[in-house]
DNA sequence: TTGAAAGCGCTAACAG
DNA sequence: CTGTTAGCGCTTTCAA
């Protein structure tokens, strides 16, 4: 691997001069020509960590996920990760970033250890962090502490004394609720996630609340562990109960999956008998019948939000940034039985695996 | 930022004897238990670029994908990546190794330039590459001029000239022709991905292949866009020609979500009328009706062993590592009347998003 | 416009 | 067992 020391001796020049000269400072063209001559050459591209222990900036942002072993796996991995990565990616190669990408568990007890290791190893600079469970985790201090940048994503209701991304959960839910009760539901009912879940919490509190302030009732709730099967037997827990909720809310497309099988394989029709909205627009919605009506997260949009927030903090640290991205309500068929018909307010089905 | 000097100025030792205590070396106990009270005092941790740049060695591979302009979205954004991306970082955290991600288009005519830096900047050790088409391009030269270790998810039909893991897509196709060749089918049909993709091209081949060995024909076949959509239409397109096939393979799941959408629309049965098999097990498989029998890629696996291969060959550099992940058949509902019968090769029915 | 020299933070070779 | 020194590849003063 040739070095700018072997270029500068090929082009007869100091290495001070080929690195101006690479790098645009102020040389004579000629030997600018020379010297960029020479690297061609010899192949040469700068050996970044050189650059890097010298300029002390990595370029580089780090992704890091939280899990916990204590939950099921679909929980734990969802694969709309991957478009908010593809956002995150976005703003990163705009800004010649590169992206290093983690899965840590909570139950790792080293995790504190782990996010120690990142800021002394300047390997990074900064961090997003999915932490998905309101888990207790001394991990933002060490961050803090460190003057480290970082950005999370999760709810404004959890506190704002750092940066984050609020995905809008709660606003999420409660159109989900309006729109319920503006089809007429009183009675309506909840298929939640793991009761730890950020989401899931803020999913809850969004539809619980508005059901109220609507007037409507909530007559039944059951948590799921966002699978199918979990959404299908929570749904046949509800059946076996007196009467079926007028309408229930599923806090992700896959329980809704699960929920309208269920109803379906027992006769009761979806939405005539029993309407059901699900979360998240996962590429599921457009596959199973009744199409879901959904919640988009916007997931691609929280990636970009996310790192530009991050970029922000390391050029200038010692701020916290928060910004909220609402997500879009998509009106599909599961929801009520004239939602073909087309309701006032619907931005309409989108492509089959909408984002 | 506390550094070694900091460190060694506070234990009253020099900078190597702190080195050497905190990295295990032969120290006085003494001495490691004076540095180590330092190092913790002043919340020290290792700078890992002066390290990388002493050493060489970054201790961080990267995964990229390249993508195409010229194919759906849906095509070159399989959420399905994601739980590969799991299976590199598994085998990764076992070796204290850190991983970027990329994403580089075909059409970005720098991405030749993208892997020349990649080897010039030291900043990875090697490279695991979804080329994903087949696409001429000379990356691969780049990579081998520099002797950069990387490894490709690639059929070995494609040459074994580079270091690649094949997913196996000519036997997995090459199992769903023996399924419903099998079950009686003797006039079968195929809608395709798009006819550049590496996987397609090869899924087709196997499915073509076993297909007229076993004595039966293919009588039907659309190329698709991998989309819920174009299944749909694709499988319009064969129900207006005469006699639908008795059987159609479908080269994704959401292809067999969109083709099953249409039969069942027209009131033909799945898979009494017409037999569907998928591929990929995707989590919609088990959320539509009937469930779909189709084709695990083990993504999971694929990543360790991208990644296995590829530290091997960061250890041991010019050789050609090769290896290949059979898929798995997932038997359920969409391809035979009788499937809950239970025949006799089945693995049945896995948990909801199995992989 | 160019070169010499220092230094980023660390490890390794060598002496003592 | 410990300290001194050199050097990884680069950028950046500072002089010339």
């Amino acid at each position: 691997m040739a070095t700018l020391k072997d270029v500068a001796a090929l082009a007869g020049v100091s290495t001070a001069t080929v690195s101006l000269a690479l790098n645009g400072g102020p040389v004579n063209e000629k030997t600018r020509e020379t010297v960029k001559k020479a690297a061609l050459q010899l192949n040469y591209f700068p050996n970044k960590i050189g650059r890097m222990l010298n300029s002390g900036r990595s370029n580089t942002i780090e992704l890091v996920i939280l899990t916990s072993e204590a939950v099921p796996n679909i929980v734990r991995r969802t694969s709309l990760f991957y478009y908010l990565m593809e956002g995150i990616l976005a703003v990163a190669d705009e800004n010649n970033l590169s992206m290093r990408f983690a899965v840590k568990s909570y139950e790792d007890d080293d995790v504190n250890a782990y996010f120690s290791e990142l800021v002394g190893g300047r390997t990074v600079e900064g961090v997003i962090i999915l932490p998905q469970f309101a888990q207790a985790s001394g991990f933002t201090q060490v961050l803090e502490r460190g003057k480290f940048p970082f950005v999370m994503l999760r709810p404004a209701a959890f506190g704002t004394d750092v940066s984050f991304v609020d995905m809008g959960n709660y606003e999420g839910a409660r159109m989900v609720a309006e729109l319920l009760t503006g089809c007429g539901a009183r009675r309506l009912g909840i298929i939640n996630g793991p009761a730890t879940h950020v989401d899931a919490i803020e999913r809850e509190r969004g539809f619980t609340d508005t059901l109220l302030d609507r007037g409507a009732a909530l007559v039944a709730k059951v948590n799921g562990a966002y699978t199918i099967e979990s959404g299908f037997t929570a749904m046949q827990q509800m059946a076996t109960k007196k009467n079926l909720p007028e309408a229930v809310f599923c806090a992700n497309d896959y329980m809704a999956a699960g929920a309208i099988k269920f109803l379906t394989g027992a006769g009761i029709r979806v939405p005539h008998d029993v309407a059901i909205v699900g979360y998240d627009n996962n590429d599921m919605a457009t596959a199973i019948e009744p199409e879901l009506t959904t919640i988009d997260n916007r997931f691609f949009d929280l990636g970009t939000a996310l790192a530009t927030n991050l970029l922000a903090l390391i050029k200038e640290p010692g701020r916290h940034l928060s910004t909220t991205i609402p997500p879009k309500l998509v009106l599909r068929r599961s929801h009520a039985p004239d939602a073909d018909a087309g309701k006032a307010r619907g931005h309409g089905t989108r492509r089959s695996r909408g984002r």
